[in-house]
DNA sequence: TCTGGGGTCCTAGGACCC
DNA sequence: TCTGGGGTCCTAGGACCC
């Protein structure tokens, strides 16, 4: 089984010399929202030193003496882009996985050795037919996949495609890899591997997966198995809703009336009930959350959220609103130099109205179907508002309902109980 | 003066139960 | 001196991703 990950180039910078093709061979750095700092580069910028996430007002002047050329992002261009690159591989390759704007994940198998010609000419059609320059890894897992991307966007020869096949390959490719650039694992991650000798990617993929697990829980552990070979993340091309909606803005200078935060907050809860909506999902809680600004270290630091629970999932605007106001309510003090705000709904797949019913299936040892249904009324009715279990079996169909106290409606095995 | 915004998944620990 | 033990459920927050 081989899998693939196609990465646009340096994607946003790729999409701003589509239009602008005097940006080419120069230095360019894409700005976030507010201009606040850069997030994408070019090669030129990168190998200038211009870093990831660094704030555009520290740096300002030192880029602009360099020569560096500065976009604000454009995230509709960036989208519609990602749209075209995305359909290409959908009609070229037998399954994919939209992993990020500038990403996805490819099946590659069932190509008997034939996966290296295939990528190439994806990566020729991709680049005729929209002008964006990809990358492209092939390999067993996942987690190998970022690698094997990586290592073709650095070496040239390579021509954006990368195969790592045999165990000798990919043991000397991880070698060179430093812990904290495996995909998944960061600074804090990277500090506690190092401190039990894991510094580079090969070492990881040789210690064993106990140690790993005991260090860093099973988020950790599946890493390793990954960079073995072993496959634990396996391609999703299920179109899954969204699970969460957020809206936030920082506001850029330092906030401290309760009466601002509230109409940021309303605000930004009619921008994801709009989301929402259009995504056809409804919301069963929302939670606002505020904080004050890390970077200004002599300020008295303070964050909070909290979750107000619907007693019905809604998408309406002011229902929503007034549950954010509530939750702000609980977590604001005065004193505080607010900074950023923001709010977060839970988003499922509503019932339909007259739906008052919902159906567990599957035979009566696997308990699979009947959780799933218990979160789905959990999360379409609210805790506490189911009455009743029953069971139904067909072909000389019994049933039995029971009442259960409101108190264990939704633990499931009270309802396996019942049923 | 000015440091993004939008996500996912996992887990520790408190509340509660018998 | 020592204060049960085994369990579930939920949420806030951590860590990571692009």
């Amino acid at each position: 089984m081989m899998v693939g990950l196609v990465d646009c180039n340096n994607f946003y910078v790729s999409c701003e010399r589509l239009f602008q093709p005097q940006l080419r061979g120069r230095p360019v750095v894409v700005l976030s929202n507010n201009d606040g700092c850069a997030v994408a580069r070019s090669e030129e910028a990168k190998q200038l030193g211009v870093k990831m996430g660094a704030p555009w007002h520290l740096h300002r002047a030192a880029w602009k003496q360099a020569g560096v050329t500065v976009r604000s992002s454009n995230y509709a261009l960036y989208g519609d882009l990602s749209n075209r690159v995305m359909s290409i591989l959908r009609m070229l390759t037998p399954g994919i996985e939209v992993y990020s704007i500038d990403e996805a994940f490819i099946d590659f198998g069932g190509m008997g050795g034939r996966e290296e010609q295939v990528a190439r000419e994806l990566r020729a059609t991709i680049l005729q037919w929209t002008g964006i320059p990809v990358s492209i890894g092939i390999v067993p897992t996942k987690t190998l996949a970022k690698v094997a991307n990586r290592s073709a966007k650095k070496v040239p020869v390579s021509g954006g495609v990368r195969v790592l096949l045999t165990d000798e390959v990919q043991q000397q490719v991880l070698s060179k890899l430093e812990v904290e650039d495996i995909w998944g694992v960061a600074t804090r991650l990277g500090r506690r591997l190092r401190a039990l000798g894991i510094a580079t990617a090969a070492d990881m993929r040789n210690a064993a997966p106990e140690a790993l697990r005991k260090e860093g829980g099973v988020v950790l552990e599946r890493i390793g198995r990954e960079l073995r070979g072993e496959r634990c993340l396996q391609l999703d091309d299920a179109t899954r809703s969204a699970k969460s909606i957020m809206a936030s803005r920082s506001f850029g200078r330092p906030v401290t009336e309760r009466s601002e935060l509230e109409q940021a907050v309303a605000s930004f809860v009619s921008r994801a009930a709009e989301k929402l909506r259009r995504q056809h999902l409804t919301a069963g809680t929302v939670t606002t959350f505020i904080h004050t600004s890390p970077f200004r270290p002599t300020d008295r630091q303070y964050g909070a959220s909290a979750l107000v629970r619907l007693c019905v999932a809604s998408s309406n605007t002011p229902k929503l609103i007034q549950a954010a106001l509530q939750a702000l309510r609980e977590i604001y003090r005065p004193g505080f130099r607010y900074v950023k705000a923001g709010i977060l709904l839970d988003a499922f797949e509503p019932a339909g109205e007259e739906q008052t019913h919902l159906w567990a299936g599957g035979d009566s040892e696997n308990e699979r179907g009947l959780m799933a249904t218990m979160d789905r009324v959990n999360r379409i009715w609210g805790r506490g508002t189911l009455n009743m279990a029953a069971c139904g079996v067909r072909n000389g169909w019994s049933m039995r309902a029971e009442h259960l106290s409101p108190r264990y409606t939704t633990r499931w095995q009270d309802l396996l109980h019942v049923a």
